[in-house]
DNA sequence: CATACATTTGAACAACTGTTCAATTATTAT
DNA sequence: ATAATAATTGAACAGTTGTTCAAATGTATG
């Protein structure tokens, strides 16, 4: 979760404002809703963690199971667990129990277009 | 910048790895370079504050000053000039020097693409 | 039932992050 | 120069995060 962002007690005013009325009465009605923006952050959020993306790119054409997982990025399993609960909690995986065994994998093709647009981006950067 | 992931020493190891050997060499062979696996997670990390996000969507038709954007946020010049200089170092805003005052706008057009693909995965999710 | 195994859980710790506050820089106007 | 304004910067602080370690929870097997 992101830190609660504590708006402070007076709001800071330039001495005018430089953009026009209009452009900033336009602003405001054009800003998605508070929520909206939070729930944005907090999305972005998760997949902002090099350990976590190493998770969803493994899950990405096909289900493992946390103790492959850990194989595959050398950690352990405890650290591997802890991560798949946040991405469970954000619905970004989905899971099976067979047996003592779980098996995880992405929850669904928006999660790949996520990763895949952010990933062209990043691509990109280095040709630029 | 995100916490790095420190590598365990040993690698865990499950009594038997659950996958078909074929799909463990699958998964090292299609997996990304490490490094692009880090970059990717380090562009998310910065799109995962909700004060950045609010910077970079009223900026997303129009560049504004320094001191507008804390107005209309209602935050303190200096918390987002701190944040500014982030967005600045990661290249998803670019910014211009009018007098004392200094005009900030989004890079490219990717990053409302990434926003918009964002924006679009949090909306889905409050219908379904 | 007892054992082994896969996974989860909770507490603890160090590292990181965002905001605040005070000081500083840069630019313009008097 | 001096004063005023816009923005940046650095240190400090509290809050958050990811991993580790140890213990606990299922679940199958002898």
């Amino acid at each position: 979760m992101p830190q609660v962002t504590k708006l402070p007690q007076e709001a800071p005013l330039c001495t005018f404002l430089h953009a026009h009325h209009s452009v900033i009465e336009e602003v405001k009605a054009t800003m998605p809703q508070e929520d909206a923006l939070l729930e944005l952050a907090e999305l972005f959020h998760i997949f902002g963690d090099s350990t976590r993306i190493k998770i969803l790119y493994v899950l990405l054409d096909r289900e493992l199971c946390v103790c492959d997982i850990a194989s595959l990025l050398c950690m352990t399993v405890s650290a591997i667990s802890h991560q798949l609960r946040i991405l469970k909690t954000a619905k970004l995986v989905r899971w099976r129990k067979s047996g003592k065994t779980v098996f995880y994998a992405l929850a669904d093709d928006h999660v790949r277009t996520m990763l895949g647009q952010g990933m062209e981006h990043v691509l990109k950067e280095v040709i630029a």
